[in-house]
RNA sequence: GGCCCCGUUGUGUAGUGGCCUAGCACGCCGCCCUCUCAAGGCGGUAGCGCGGGUUCGAAUCCCGUCGGGGCUACCA
């Protein structure tokens, strides 16, 4: 690791006229907010041609989780929000992760410590939480009181609520500058911080040092973050004064809230989960586009309409920090529902058939490594599928009946509980019928059928509407029970036509041989 | 408790003093289409937290109030 001195300028021939960051920590599942964060980072940068960087912020030891940073590289990658830099892909600030950058923290700390702008202090844990809750209860603003200022180690040792090993503290001024301009918000101010640690015990940073010392070695230059981090933004801001940095721009994003308003958490909502996304079958380009649709107003057509269906490239173009509203919104996926079916009826077939795959594997219809002809009537029945689903998992349902065996077609409860005292003498007609719509292949490749939905639907109508006199409904009601097993399911006549005759004519004596 | 931020239909948003009898989208409800379910088409429902000002005129400006949220850790 080279070493580095705080007194250098940061690198001015880093890449990018601007350069953006997220920074999660490897505490769990990787949070939609972070997803959240990243896609408004990555669209300034890429609109101004510049760069975004991933950082792993892991100076929490005892929140560390082994997989978590696999699982943000995964689901970002997931969802198109890449970065240029970062722990996996390197870049030329590397290491991109906190807890192997620990020998370029502690010069700063020492320079700070040098100046007098920081101190050492003993203070136990258990002194800290008395005096917080005597604070409180006083009513009284709570933060450290400075005990440990000014005094020597043996001094400090006389006093009671002594630890061995010292953290340090930034000496927090009374006049410090708590006013400071936000992209989004304006003019800001926040609130008075105490003396904050800035290296504990374990010899890690915390958060506030480490953030304001790779934000400037790795030249960040506009800092985008929760709106949890404006009460934090003083101590930033005076820790780049006392290095002698100059700071980055801020910005800082409204809060994902759960229904009841609070800041959204993984505990209250599954779906604060990335992971969860990808499990229910959500299209990553369309969890983009939601987020991209929160606390931003989208773009209007010519007819004054919203434009709520976007690319990620459509939404890097028109961004702008100005527009981003400071209200927190409330993540609620209904939009999202149904942005997914629009965005899963724009797929090619062949893509949307693609994406389906995982999931069919995963649910059993489909085996790890389909045949060709499975693969090739996947295609059809896709089609048949894509307008009805919201989400990738619902496929499974629609799609299963293609792939069992004829006399393997599980009739569910509902579907046979509809089937009417005719539904015999309707199947009996129907076979009937079908068994002379002429099942040729002409032409070259076989490509002119006769077993095609027209004919089918043609040779059905004749024989039970007009034959039997039956509404529709009540005539073909039957037939998809017997040829799907279920209630509902794709158009009747388009899946005989994919089923075949010989599997048509099977099922449907299948579903009579048990009336 | 203290400090800070925010407040347009159920949800996401437009609106920056007259174009607002508040627009759009999702949701919800109804109708049409229809072999089921969707998709699609058409229509409907519902909102400026409250109270004072300023002004000829306020969702838009000011004050107060209420409500919500964040922070208040050797967590990020």
């Amino acid at each position: 690791m080279s070493e580095h001195t705080p007194a250098a300028p940061p690198a001015g021939d880093l890449p990018g006229p601007v350069r953006l960051r997220v920074a999660p920590s490897p505490t769990g599942d990787p949070h939609v907010g972070t997803a959240y964060m990243s896609l408004f980072n990555l669209a300034f940068a890429r609109q101004q041609g510049g760069r975004f960087l991933l950082r792993i912020e892991d100076t929490d030891r005892t929140r560390f989780r082994e997989d978590s940073e696999q699982q943000v590289f995964d689901t970002l990658r997931w969802l198109g929000l890449t970065w240029d830099e970062g722990p996996d892909v390197g870049g030329p600030c590397a290491p991109y992760r906190q807890s192997e950058r620990l020998t370029t923290y502690r010069p700063y700390v020492d320079r700070l410590l040098a100046d007098g702008h920081a101190y050492l202090c003993w203070c136990s844990t258990e002194r800290l939480a008395a005096m917080r809750e005597e604070q409180q209860r006083l009513k009284q603003p709570t933060g450290y009181d400075r005990l440990c200022l000014g005094k020597s180690e043996e001094e400090r040792r006389a006093l009671p609520g002594f630890s061995e090993t010292p953290v340090v503290r930034l000496l927090v001024p009374d006049d410090v500058e708590l006013e400071f301009d936000d992209l989004i918000r304006g003019r800001m101010t926040a609130p008075r911080p105490d003396d904050q640690v800035i290296l504990k015990a374990d010899g890690f940073p915390t958060y506030h040092l480490a953030v304001v010392v790779d934000d400037h070695e790795m030249g960040i230059t506009h800092v985008v973050r929760g709106e949890e981090w404006v009460s934090s933004t003083p101590k930033h801001v005076l820790l780049y004064r006392r290095l002698g940095l100059e700071p980055p721009r801020f910005a800082h994003m409204p809060l994902l809230r759960n229904e009841n308003k609070s800041k959204i958490s993984k505990r209250k909502n599954p779906e604060a989960r990335l992971t969860w996304f990808q499990e229910e079958g959500y299209l990553p380009e369309a969890l983009v586009n939601f987020l991209g649709l929160l606390a931003y107003p989208p773009a209007q057509d010519a007819e004054g309409n919203d434009v709520e269906f976007f690319t990620f490239e459509e939404f890097a173009q028109r961004f702008d920090w100005s527009l981003v509203n400071p209200v927190g919104p409330i993540f609620d996926l209904k939009k999202l529902d149904w942005l997914n079916g629009v965005h899963i009826r724009a797929l090619s077939l062949g893509d949307f058939a693609s994406r389906l795959l995982p999931y069919l594997v995963r649910d059993g219809v489909l085996g790890e490594s389909p045949s060709l002809a499975e693969l090739a009537r996947l295609e059809l029945v896709a089609e048949l599928v894509q307008t009805r689903i919201a989400h990738l998992t619902e496929a499974t349902a629609l799609v299963a009946p293609f792939y069992v065996a004829d006399d393997a077609v599980v009739v569910a409860d509902d579907a046979r509980a509809q089937l009417k005292d005719d539904a015999a003498a309707t199947l009996d007609a129907a076979s009937a019928a079908l068994a002379d719509v002429p099942d040729e292949r002409g032409g070259p490749l076989g490509a002119e059928r006769t077993w095609r939905a027209e004919a089918i639907e043609a040779a059905l109508r004749s024989a039970l509407v007009e034959g039997l006199g039956l509404k529709p409904k009540f005539a073909f009601g039957p037939l998809r029970t017997a040829v799907s097993g279920q209630r509902v399911s794709p158009p009747l006549f388009e899946s005989m036509e994919i089923l075949g005759k010989d599997s048509t004519l099977a099922r449907l004596a299948a579903l009579r041989a048990t009336l």
